[in-house]
DNA sequence: GCGGTTCGTTGTGCTGTCGCAATATCGGAG
DNA sequence: CTCCGATATTGCGACAGCACAACGAACCGC
């Protein structure tokens, strides 16, 4: 068990506010885990016993459904807490978080959320500012889900992906982790054929280029036409 | 001006931890409003000023599209709180407020709630739990959107309308405010056309009976099997 | 009572998207 | 090196649901 180092929370949002030895206080309650690809953090239905921080790879968080559809409800950055359905009152996690790539998380007991909140300044709010955002982002999804065609939703989820984790490289922007036709079509309710055939379409055009489990998108204001410019 | 009467909060989650004198303080820092049907409480993208009670009628919160298209994010009963971005740190409404029917609201100015969450006990706590909930709730919308056929999701939708605000009526349970085909389709991303199809047959199987902006269910387990006991 | 508007129904053809299926390709395990 | 599972591509047939359209009925203001 080695000492974390400070400067891991520093910058983040919800502790921008704290001093060095509040941020100390705050690692030294911490419990750091190393993940698998692949492999859940917390499962759909499980108490709520923890709250995240994702310090280094992906999240995604996934729902199923009774007739044993999956779908993918967001996607988490490196620096970005998850799981903290403590701050809405929740007992038991509503989704899966499943681990894209290799990933590095920080994690709390429930019982410190309250304590969080009270002590630190600034944590709530940056908090609350996050769900926020999460709920915007919900909120466009499903506007997205019923009035989009398939194109344009695939459009707008691949944007959302390299906005939100892009990683500039020579020739365009990529996914900054493994991603599969099947992943994406559980982000935009399709089918992993659609998503191919508009792959490679747009692979013909030359607005991406794709191997497997990797995309990289050339012509990000071609994909902004297609995600809805002409809705 | 009238004086307002403490009964109308005592019993609402947000309010249920306070005494009477706590209960009279909150009312009397409050605005009471009374709107006419089809009218917006406030508007997408408006700067935060206030947040809401509904005391009496019904709420539908919408988002239109640059497209023009119109979607129904979620519904709104007596007794809830409404427009409370302040809570997640929005400067501006991320949504429209559109009154179903005749509707009163208190309402109170958002520099109120930092103290209305620190000053009242379980305030904070209760609300969140609402956002909680509506999480939630968005979170299942986006999953049948994603995932379920139209005549599903129609079901659903109407299926969550008669149990968050339904009515007993002789021969089953109505809807409690005026609603069209329109408003389901833009409930659940398809067309009012499709809505008036699938009433009519639910009608002929004796599932729902139907008059011009008014939907009764008859028969709502079947209503419950066709919304996903087969998916 | 009259005309206009909103709301609802129903028919018809079309098309975007799915379902199924066959094949190709990659990458890791042993 | 070989095998096998995961991933991706592509073609084809089927159909759910949309767009368009015309009509009918209830409601509202005057």
């Amino acid at each position: 068990m080695k000492k974390l180092d400070e400067s891991l929370l520093t910058g983040l949002p919800p502790f921008r506010k704290l001093t060095r030895p509040q941020i100390r206080e705050i690692l030294d309650a911490a419990q750091a885990l190393r993940f698998d690809p692949g492999v859940a953090v917390f499962s759909e239905g499980e108490p709520v016993a923890r709250f995240f921080l994702l310090l280094d790879g992906h999240i995604r968080v996934v729902r199923t459904t009774p007739g044993g559809d999956l779908i993918i409800a967001l996607h988490i950055a490196p620096g970005q807490l998850f799981g903290i359905g403590a701050a809405l009152g929740r007992t038991s996690y509503p989704a899966t978080a499943m681990t894209a790539d290799d990933c590095v998380v920080l994690c709390w007991p429930n019982r410190l959320w309250p304590e969080f909140t009270a002590r630190y300044d600034g944590f709530a709010t940056e908090t609350y500012k996050i769900v926020g955002d999460r709920v915007g982002e919900m909120n466009n999804r499903i506007v997205e889900l019923a009035t989009q065609q398939v194109e344009q939703r695939v459009a707008s989820a691949i944007l959302r992906l390299i906005t939100q984790m892009g990683q500039k490289v020579a020739g365009g922007i990529e996914v900054g982790f493994p991603i599969t036709r099947q992943n994406i079509s559980d982000m935009t309710g399709t089918t992993l054929h659609t998503v191919s055939r508009l792959l490679s379409a747009w692979e013909r055009d030359g607005i991406v280029v794709s191997e497997r489990r990797k995309i990289t998108v050339t012509a990000p204001h071609r994909l902004v036409m297609l995600s809805g410019a002409d809705g």
